[in-house]
DNA sequence: TAGATTGTTAATCGATTAACAATC
DNA sequence: TAGATTGTTAATCGATTAACAATC
């Protein structure tokens, strides 16, 4: 018994693309889609897909492929994005608005509840429907939604305090948009999302090809 | 001889991370960082952080550490960050807009010379101090302006053929922010930044906490 | 049926890390 | 000097992929 297989982090990051592909499908009527056709539109080799789609416990059929409805349901449960989450999003720049107005968290099971800036200026307005409250008053309030999550979006010199903050209020887990890589216990979660390294990534393919 | 490393993609990523890092620490007046620091403040072992600085075919001292100046050069100088590229943006959303806004990209590198949406609205209008051209027209401005890079925030509908039209002005690396992983030729490069595929990893990591 | 597909074991590949000599 | 550090080889770990039986 393998018992809470820790993390295959790459496998979990291909599922949401596995999702897109068949969610589409899905609107165009199909029921079943193959491992092959999934691996062919992101130029992956079809075990892999197998593999990937194996960790949510679903099974395919010979010829046929994989049940859609059924498929959807497990990769989205297998990713807790079968019912929709409360966020706060800290820090409302250019990166933090763009975020605020993206349409497709719901589709990630994501709601941003809250929003937070220490700018007396953005203090009150509202920014793709949501009221902008100041910063100060994050603790208090992060606990009154009972919020988990938090996006953060400050700028990076404001990063570390910001995630003190975060982790005083009790969040969970910090999808962290910033360049540093806060300090935070063991208990909370921090995903860094770091843009630069995909651009260097970039880079280097380009100058080796 | 080993000629041309073929990736080591995971060494790459973390080069960006490790410059930040450097970088602050010459503002602070040092001249010299030793792995063992930077590990540290990354969560990460410092033998990982010499085998990736030795990449860069820069040498520590026994002791000190490495000697900042010349390692943020050798850092820049392999990413191709040390001379400013010209880039075109495609989609003048919510993220396009942000991007446009970003105060740090040439610490990469990376200047936006031009940024493109097919919004009559948009088109002719100034963001974040660039004028925003007609995408009709995107094919002669690349050529034009001689782009090579192309940042893609179309929305994902649009994806496939606004990579079309980027390949056939000539365009060479891709960084694509959508959900679609466009078909380019094997010529050019696609770098894929899907922020999905991070949050999926956050929420596995929450739940198995 | 033949052939397209799944599921899974075992082999391979590549990245991380342990071990340790060399340096100052 | 002792100890902090680098650089590098070899071992380990984990992810990908090859091989192949099972299914319809």
């Amino acid at each position: 018994m393998d018992n809470l297989k820790i993390s295959a982090a790459p496998s979990i990051r291909r599922l949401p693309s596995y999702l897109y592909i068949i969610r589409n499908m899905q609107r165009e009527g199909e029921e079943y889609i193959s491992g092959t056709a999934i691996a062919q539109e992101l130029n992956l080799v079809s075990v892999q897909v197998r593999k990937d789609l194996s960790i949510t416990g679903i099974k395919g059929h010979p010829k046929k492929g994989y049940p859609i409805e059924p498929l959807i349901g497990a990769i989205e449960h297998f990713l807790g994005w079968d019912s929709l989450q409360d966020a706060a999003l800290v820090g409302v720049g250019n990166l933090g608005s763009a975020l605020l107005g993206y349409q497709g968290f719901q589709l990630h099971g994501l709601n941003i509840a809250a929003a937070f800036d220490a700018n007396p200026k953005k203090i009150g307005t509202t920014v793709h429907g949501i009221k902008i409250m100041n910063a100060k008053t994050m603790d208090i309030q992060i606990r009154n939604f009972g919020l988990k999550i938090a996006i953060l979006t400050v700028p990076s010199t404001e990063a570390q305090n910001a995630a003190d903050t975060l982790v005083s209020a009790g969040i969970e887990g910090i999808w962290n948009f910033t360049s540093v890589k806060p300090k935070v216990p063991d208990r909370v979660v921090v995903q860094n999302e770091d843009l630069s390294s995909g651009f260097a990534l970039l880079c280097i393919k380009m100058r080796n090809r």
